[in-house]
DNA sequence: GTCTATAAATCGATAGAC
DNA sequence: GTCTATCGATTTATAGAC
């Protein structure tokens, strides 16, 4: 009842809601979000079962909250990125870079980037996801602006910007899946990627 | 008993098999294999629930055996690519064409391919996948050698080929996932993703 | 061979003690 | 705030009639 104890629980709970956020992100990425049990979460943030209901009302909310979380953060890299005051092609180098290390180093970053891109591949989820990434001033439309601007300065090749940016977005999508999940080693070197926007 | 009824049920038996397997990988690749119900697969196969189980010991034996065809055909499609008299590049390109094809019409080697793929990256499925994919003679390996033929020959990008032909094969399985979950209108220009093993 | 009905198991969600 | 125990719904798998 003292302020202080209000203080401290607030604290608790705030830990307690990352930890659960932290371990469900690890489960779903490597079990995918159906065969993802809430036990399996519970043990991966070393609480209990029950414990879980207390801090997140079913499975479907906590998985909406990660997707919302790993899109914003993705939003806030690219648009980062977009916005300083490098060449069009060196944003993207800048941006590659970015996610391979994260990637790579297994940071949380990295499995966001990855649930992301799952939650757009896929309808069975009970978040929609699209919206929140296609649209003026979301991830996908930034880097097609980059990419536009690119062309025109004639350091990235030619073709519909978008289906470029589908196809980059599909690599790393492919590239993450393989490296999170131990099919991979290590992340490959960021400029084969890099050579499909290179001009003719 | 009679002869000619033996040999129908036998037609009879192969053709429901087919007909399940079929439906089943359609099922797996839409909703993954953890929410895909049987009733699923029995629906879509428009026969009852209980005669999957006349066909099928489980759920798991009929992603394995799915599997099992998805790799098998993956590598004669990709050892007939390589076996041919073309230049390495232009295998490559062969194979880009030939998987972009059967994945932009929806035909069930597309789905194939992309099943493939994802039970490499996963480790909850019931089928060890990698050992049937990563060996001497095996998909994987045969890519490998024509990458290097075509480094020696000065056509593809130098640098590790394992490197390069993962990097090919997770953008193929980003490319498929995005569309065949139909987060893409249509396949991008196969050129595009040729870029990766233009030499600098 | 094919179906319907049911058993058995799993898992998400809740209740209630501490 | 945290736990254990249980409910209820869903789904895999089986049994048995036709």
């Amino acid at each position: 009842m003292s302020p202080r104890s209000e203080e401290a629980n607030t604290q608790i709970k705030d830990d307690r809601q990352k930890q659960i956020l932290c371990s469900a992100l690890k489960v779903f990425i490597h079990k995918g979000f159906a065969a993802a049990k809430m036990s399996d979460i519970a043990t991966e943030a070393h609480i209990s079962y029950g414990l879980m209901y207390h801090y997140f009302q079913s499975k479907d909310e906590i998985y909406a909250e990660l997707v919302r979380n790993a899109v914003d953060s993705s939003r806030r890299v690219i648009e980062q990125v977009s916005a300083g005051d490098m060449e069009p092609i060196d944003k993207m180098r800048a941006l590659v870079a970015r996610i391979f290390k994260s990637v790579g180093e297994q940071q949380s970053a990295g499995y966001s980037f990855v649930l992301m891109m799952e939650a757009m591949t896929s309808g069975v989820y009970p978040v929609p996801v699209m919206g929140r990434v296609h649209g003026s001033g979301r991830p996908f439309d930034l880097l097609v602006h980059v990419i536009e601007q690119g062309q025109y300065m004639g350091q990235i090749a030619q073709g519909d910007p978008a289906e470029l940016v589908m196809t980059f977005f599909a690599a790393i999508l492919g590239l993450a899946s393989l490296k999170v999940r131990g099919s991979m080693a290590a992340m490959p070197d960021p400029e084969i990627l890099m050579r499909i926007f290179r001009p003719a």
